[in-house]
DNA sequence: CTCCCTCTCGTACAGCGTTCGAGCCGATTC
DNA sequence: GAATCGGCTCGAACGCTGTACGAGAGGGAG
């Protein structure tokens, strides 16, 4: 993987794509469309060169050709998803406030849908073309609400820093129920729940009550929650 | 240096002369011990199970012997650095919101010490000494709030994703600047970040003005106001 | 003494990201 | 037509990873 290096990073963003001769070799578009598949399919451990190549009938190494590192390639899959994300026009959604909220549900949900992004989020400043867009049109929209200089930035760091925090935490949890219904995953932990019954009774209450309905439903309260208070919190700062 | 193969008659001089029992062997203490020493110099890529036990003074293997795998391994590590997280009690500290906020902090200062820990939040459920230890002291300041049932869980989680969040992207984004100064790393958008100021000279503007000067201060306000924004929003719900 | 349990560690295996250089093939140039 | 060139593919190899396995050392117990 990466080497972190002390030297300036260069991105796939800086250097143009090499040009093609004809369809049927390879390009950039079709090999990060396989390597969606692939992420989307068994997440990030899923996703090896060679069965990138492999699933794109072509050689092992033959991706290298276009693509410098398997961290460009990250970095183009991750701009790619970064399409999905959606910022409602202020001016249309009726505010600031629909509009903001209308981006971090919109990100959330690409989160839920890719949910490998989570590992990569920051791991590379995002740069791509997408991630410029969103960017710029969230910035737009905390304009709208009179956000200006470092409160701007505060208050888009704020936003982006909850939903992917808490988009990650769901997808993470996610990845460990899979298949395990609740009462497995209580049972799995066996004596240990019980000792910490004896430690901590409260803890286990409550850990047993919250764990035992934690559907779909109830984490998309949360995330509501969890927005609107922050919002609210920012309304009094604008 | 001799090596003995085969049946060769055992000489003094084909064996060391003392197999190495200087150390009452290696116990899991030391082995997180030294996990977390290499995980703090160099990261998660740091840490590989041969590195460790070239560390410990043992056989690359020998450690298994103690822990099942590199995810137990890691899990250990993740609890050990837990036991810095300390939660301030919400009567001493002048009710909940001192003690909410104090955890926040000292959080997100464990997260900043161990920057590796980033990627590893919730890949398990967290369900060691000192994390259940952390969890319950938190829940009692929420209930101290007055929060019960529901919100009890919603308002834990939104200040756990936050920090995770924000201490996340400061330690990620920390990671790549290392020893390269911001003009270097403006520098090496080069073509990119002028496309940039051509397609969108807003938010070209803002990069330049936000990165110039992201230093510790300007992190430190930007935690301080996600963290007031939130906690102003919950207020008002408890 | 032998037996057994705890613990160490050399070896091996499959897989990883990546480099290198040989080679194919269509287009351009002589 | 022949020679050359550049875009492109790919097999082989390197050094690394996590981990399974089994041989064996050390010390206590019977």
């Amino acid at each position: 993987m990466a080497a972190p290096t002390g030297k300036a990073p260069s991105s796939v963003w800086t250097r143009p794509e090499r040009p093609r001769r004809e369809q049927p070799t390879l390009g950039r578009e079709q090999i990060v469309d396989a390597a969606l598949a692939l992420l989307d399919a068994d997440g990030l451990a899923g996703l090896s060169m060679r069965r990138l190549g492999t699933r794109l009938n072509a050689g092992a190494t033959s991706v290298y050709w276009h693509v410098a590192n398997k961290d460009e390639l990250l970095e183009l899959a991750m701009d790619r998803v970064m399409s999905e994300v959606a910022v409602p026009d202020a001016a249309e959604a009726g505010g600031w406030r629909p509009a903001v909220a209308g981006y971090a549900r919109s990100l959330r949900a690409m989160i839920r849908r890719h949910p490998w992004t989570v590992t990569l989020f920051g791991s590379r400043p995002m740069i791509g073309p997408n991630a410029t867009r969103v960017m710029d049109e969230v910035l737009t929209a905390f304009r709208h609400a009179g956000f200006t200089g470092h409160d701007l930035e505060y208050a888009w760091a704020l936003v982006v820093d909850y939903v992917i925090g808490a988009a990650g935490s769901e997808a993470s949890r996610a990845a460990h129920q899979r298949g395990v219904t609740t009462d497995e995953r209580i049972a799995s932990m066996g004596t240990y729940l019980r000792r910490i019954d004896a430690e901590r009774p409260r803890l286990a209450e409550h850990i047993r009550a919250v764990w035992a309905k934690e559907d779909d439903q109830v984490l998309e309260g949360r995330f509501a929650f969890g927005l609107e208070c922050l919002l609210d919190g920012l309304e009094t700062r604008r």
